[in-house]
RNA sequence: UGGGACGUCGGCAAGCGGUAAGCCAUCGGACUUUGGCUCCGACAUUCGCAGGUUCGAAUCCUGCCGUCCCAACCA
């Protein structure tokens, strides 16, 4: 898989790309430029990624460019790690915003000016209505007696035929902070009986004494999403401002903002489509954080967490990601993603180029019987068979080793081929061994060691006879082996749909406690002690493991991806 | 007496009046020194429902039904 984003499906087609293809041939605009805009409020998570792949990915396919714009115009929640975590992310996923990195802080002062300008037109006025009071007039839907929905027109504010001039000195003394918080608010003369209630003359402007993590203490008023977003999309001269559907219903405000800012004579279009949702995930930045700060999870970049840093420490690749995207499209229909999708696609790239190691989760001891005393070889191991040009490497092999517990049964299931008294196996790239018998804790009854005798004429796995030995199975020698810590992972939510939750019931409760198993007792072939956090390994027959940073040295603990898909466990399933 | 959208296979999703792509999942089978990978095959006479227009409709029209979003001085 390439690590260009741009190379990948150069011919990707969807609505959206549709529509500006034909925004360019109708000569609507010249050139491409879309915009991607997150408030610095928390980290980006699988869904950010979607609007990242369709803002860039557009972009890039119409030779235009994206502007990463950092929407911060609430200062009560945003925070510059937020900045520098975001920043992280994309770059990581493959996108390049090259030197447009831009904030709506750095427009205050320009915005204030369009605010005045429409002040000026009189489309705008500085109203003394409370927010309560301000809710009241606007009206809200309410049901009928049928329990229809309907929305009674609002009513004008008195405060709503202010002069221009009174307006423009209310404004100034806004920003001058003559006037207490919630006071007052800037807002546009729409129509009070506007179906649509976000063109009930919405705020504009709030007063809000709260720092700001850039601008800090220079501003007492911070304007508000609708005003902000669609004329900083107009001052930047973006084409396309891409967004997820809920702000369709904004598009009319949008469109009027930008009319009445008359900032750029080819006005942005704003074009929406379906967030992106995947089963057994919560997408959602509020639930997240709540997770974060319950110490659900560990953490932003848990790796139960849907978040591109979590994603990331699990082992996710950018290419996976945005192989993910491509394969999900792009539509205007409300969806749910299987999470087996997006399995697919890392076990798809991970498969081609992570290298095989051999390791042992559960493990018990094989005594191999008729092997010399004290005897060791280093035997030969390919390190990736779908890719020749990764080579092999030495694996020691002795009398002594560990197997997976699995991998040996007292009473073999229906069409069990791994070892069980008297049944032959081979030990990967080692010998052809025939079980010989096996030792076994009177009181627990647990299987305390398994013994064998191998074939010496089999080195390396191969049966010169044509025999054959239908299961292979993963070793490592006791002796040799290092002592590393693997971390399991399931669904952090059980549940398909996490939020899809009965009346009254708190959706964090049905989170999987068991979600996350530390297997601490799990040994790997030598070569694995070198490994360094972020390396991606296949452990053969278990799964794809990419080592944790929380490792140490002499201490490696690795994090499994997601596990190979597994047919004996349908087997298995089926026949109980 | 609301407004805005959306309904094509179990999950995504093409299709834009000419007779249902593809992917994931699932189920068979081949191959296999990973019960992995790969390969081969199966998988919507039908497009929310009902009418209508047409030689011909998932595509056009009408009416139903269902789902989602909107009542923050959040974005």
């Amino acid at each position: 898989m390439s690590d260009d984003p741009s190379a990948k499906s150069p011919e990707a087609s969807d609505f959206i790309r549709d529509a500006v293809a034909e925004d360019l041939s109708s000569g609507r605009y010249k050139s491409v430029m879309t915009r991607y805009p997150p408030e610095p409020n928390g980290w980006l998570h699988i869904g950010h990624a979607k609007a990242l792949s369709i803002d860039f990915g557009v972009a890039a396919q119409f030779g235009g460019v994206c502007n990463l714009r950092f929407d911060d115009t609430n200062p009560e929640k945003e925070d510059m790690s937020y900045v520098e975590a975001i920043k992280k992310d994309i770059a990581w996923l493959g996108y390049d915003w090259q030197d447009r990195e831009y904030f709506a802080s750095d427009y205050y002062e320009r915005l204030y000016d369009l605010a005045v300008k429409i002040i000026k037109k009189g489309h705008a006025y500085v109203d003394d209505l409370t927010a309560e009071e301000m809710s009241e007039y606007r009206g809200t839907n309410v049901p009928d007696k049928n329990n229809i929905t309907i929305t009674p027109p609002g009513k004008d504010s008195p405060y709503r035929n202010r002069t221009v001039a009174e307006n423009l000195e209310l404004f100034a003394r806004m920003r001058a902070g003559e006037f207490p918080d919630g006071s007052k608010t800037l807002r546009a003369k729409i129509d009070m009986a506007h179906p649509n209630l976000l063109m009930r003359d919405p705020p504009m402007y709030r007063i809000r004494r709260e720092p700001h993590y850039r601008t800090g203490t220079e501003w007492c008023i911070y304007p508000m999403y609708d005003f902000q977003h669609p004329l900083s999309d107009a001052i930047e001269g973006v084409s396309h401002s891409l967004c997820s559907l809920e702000y369709e219903i904004h598009r009319p405000l949008y469109d009027w903002f930008v009319r009445e800012g008359e900032v750029s004579s080819t006005p942005p279009r704003q074009i929406e489509f379906a967030r992106l949702n995947i089963s057994h995930f919560v997408l959602s930045k509020r639930w997240l954080l709540r997770l974060v700060q319950d110490g659900v999870v560990s953490g932003w970049d848990d790796p139960r967490m849907p978040t591109l840093s979590g994603l990331r420490r699990r082992g996710y690749t950018p290419a996976s990601i945005r192989d993910f995207m491509s394969r999900i499209g792009v539509a205007k229909t409300d969806s749910l993603v299987d999470v087996q999708l997006l399995e697919h696609c890392i076990r798809e790239e991970l498969n081609k180029s992570a290298d095989r190691v051999m390791a042992v989760l559960h493990p018990l001891r094989l005594v191999v019987e008729n092997w010399p005393e004290g005897s060791v070889e280093e035997l030969e191991a390919v390190n990736n068979p779908e890719d020749p040009s990764r080579g092999s490497r030495k694996v020691p092999f002795s009398k002594v080793l560990y197997i997976e517990r699995e991998d040996f049964a007292e009473v073999p299931p229906p069409k069990y081929f791994r070892l069980f008294p008297g049944n032959m196996v081979r030990l990967r790239y080692g010998y052809i061994v025939t079980c010989t018998g096996f030792g076994k804790d009177p009181s627990t009854g647990e299987i305390t060691e398994v013994r064998c005798s191998y074939d010496p004429a089999t080195k390396g796995g191969d049966a010169p006879d044509n025999r054959k030995v239908k299961g292979t199975i993963h070793w490592v020698s006791a002796a040799h082996a290092i002592a590393v810590e693997a971390r399991l992972y399931e669904h952090l939510f059980p549940a398909e749909r996490p939020m899809d939750v009965a009346p009254g019931v708190d959706w964090v409760t049905t989170i999987d406690a068991s979600s996350m198993e530390r297997v601490a007792g799990a040994f790997a072939e030598p070569s694995l002690g070198s490994a360094k956090a972020g390396d991606r390994f296949q452990f053969e027959r278990l799964g794809y493991f990419c080592c944790d940073p929380d490792s140490k040295p002499g201490a490696p603990v690795f994090n499994r991806t997601v596990g190979l898909r597994d047919t004996w466990a349908k087997i298995e399933k089926k026949g109980s």
